[in-house]
DNA sequence: CGTCCACGTCTAC
DNA sequence: TAGACCTGGACGG
């Protein structure tokens, strides 16, 4: 779930639904986390968020009902938040609490209406939250929300040792520089700017450094080009955001197939794989470029024969029979290319139009 | 049953 | 630059 777009999601998913809301008594924390008890005792409060990157704070605010009685102004506390892998918030019923929920904020008793819960969820714990404290200091500007900001701080800083001699797909994991940039956008991000994941970040970006923030519009008003991979990290993060259909976390976006649908790269299984220096897959088509680590790709050699000969043979005809033959020769005399070994269900939809086009 | 993999940090040697 | 931190789904035997 959690890369830049899904905070923002979940911060205008927080805005929207628990808009109007009054949230009452203790926050309640799950006995398994090891993140902080938060301590606040109001009798009645609101809530509301805001993202940065990877990071989303609350904004817990003191309700008082009647205006102007209150002697001091209102207790305000924050809530900021990492998601981890898996960290994301639901809106529940008392006797629905989601598994996994590990921080818990109640609305309060209201004759008419049910008591609401807005959890925050996050079944493999790498979630953090921290009271009462800025955004992470290591951790640059916000593409979605500050880009142009964000952009300043990469072509300002271009000079840093963070990009040089490294190649362009590690760097873009550089929160510092590109914050809320995780894994699958940037297989996205590259993949439509054409750029070699393994290309030295360096002369990548400084292609780019004098380039306007914006595409600009052709003469003949035709589209303009796409490919500035700064530009791109902003506006392939706004098409997620539009995606979901409103800010509707729960049935948006991943659950109804959409973004499965969206992805044009990432887990694509037509699409070629390598392990970056940290051991993180990175997807892409083409040449990898010239920075792939030398240890890319040997974790499993020995599924790997099997995988490509299973591969081949169920690629019956066609262009992309071919096409895939080739891709997967040349990166086995480079040693350093990883078919996926399965197909991950999120792209079932994608063989299916491949039987359809290849039948 | 077991192994591998996952939208991300962290910190310890 | 490994591992640690976690749960769970896909796949293999």
């Amino acid at each position: 779930m959690p890369e830049g777009p899904e905070l923002h999601l979940s911060s205008l998913f927080i805005n929207d639904s628990v808009k109007g809301l009054i949230f009452s008594g203790e926050i309640h924390k799950s006995d398994v986390s090891k993140n902080p008890t938060i301590k606040w005792d109001v009798p009645f409060y609101t809530i509301t968020a805001e993202s940065r990157g990877k990071e989303m704070k609350l904004w817990l605010e003191e309700y008082t009902p009647k205006e102007g009685t209150q002697a001091m102004p209102p207790q305000k506390i924050s809530i900021l938040f990492r998601f981890g892998m898996s960290g994301c918030f639901k809106l529940s019923s008392v006797d629905e609490i989601p598994k996994h929920s590990h921080l818990r904020f109640f609305t309060a008793k209201n004759n008419a209406d049910t008591i609401q819960v807005l959890n925050f969820v996050d079944f493999r714990r790498f979630g953090k939250w921290e009271v009462n404290v800025d955004w992470g200091s290591d951790r640059g500007p916000c593409p979605i929300t500050d880009y142009e900001n964000f952009r300043h701080n990469i072509v300002n800083n271009l000079e840093n040792p963070a990009f040089k001699n490294k190649a362009i797909c590690e760097v873009l994991l550089n929160q510092k520089y590109f914050n809320g940039i995780g894994n699958y956008l940037r297989a996205e991000i590259l993949f439509r700017s054409k750029i070699a994941p393994f290309d030295d970040a360096y002369n990548v970006l400084c292609d780019w450094k004098h380039a306007a923030f914006y595409p600009i519009k052709t003469e003949n008003g035709a589209a303009p080009s796409n490919q500035d991979p700064l530009y791109l990290c902003h506006a392939i993060c706004s098409e997620v955001l539009k995606l979901s259909g409103g800010y509707d976390v729960e049935t948006g976006l991943k659950e109804n197939g959409s973004f499965e649908k969206w992805l044009q790269c990432y887990q694509n299984p037509h699409m070629k794989s390598l392990t970056d220096r940290n051991k993180r897959t990175i997807w892409f088509d083409g040449e990898p470029g010239p920075l792939v680590p030398n240890d890319s790709n040997i974790r499993r050699p020995k599924t790997k024969r099997r995988i490509v000969e299973n591969v081949v043979e169920k690629s019956v005809t066609g262009v992309k029979a071919r096409k895939r033959n080739v891709v997967t020769e040349s990166t086995e005399l480079q040693a350093s290319s990883r078919i996926p070994t399965r197909r991950s269900p999120r792209f079932a939809h994608v063989l299916e139009l491949k039987g359809e086009q290849t039948l």
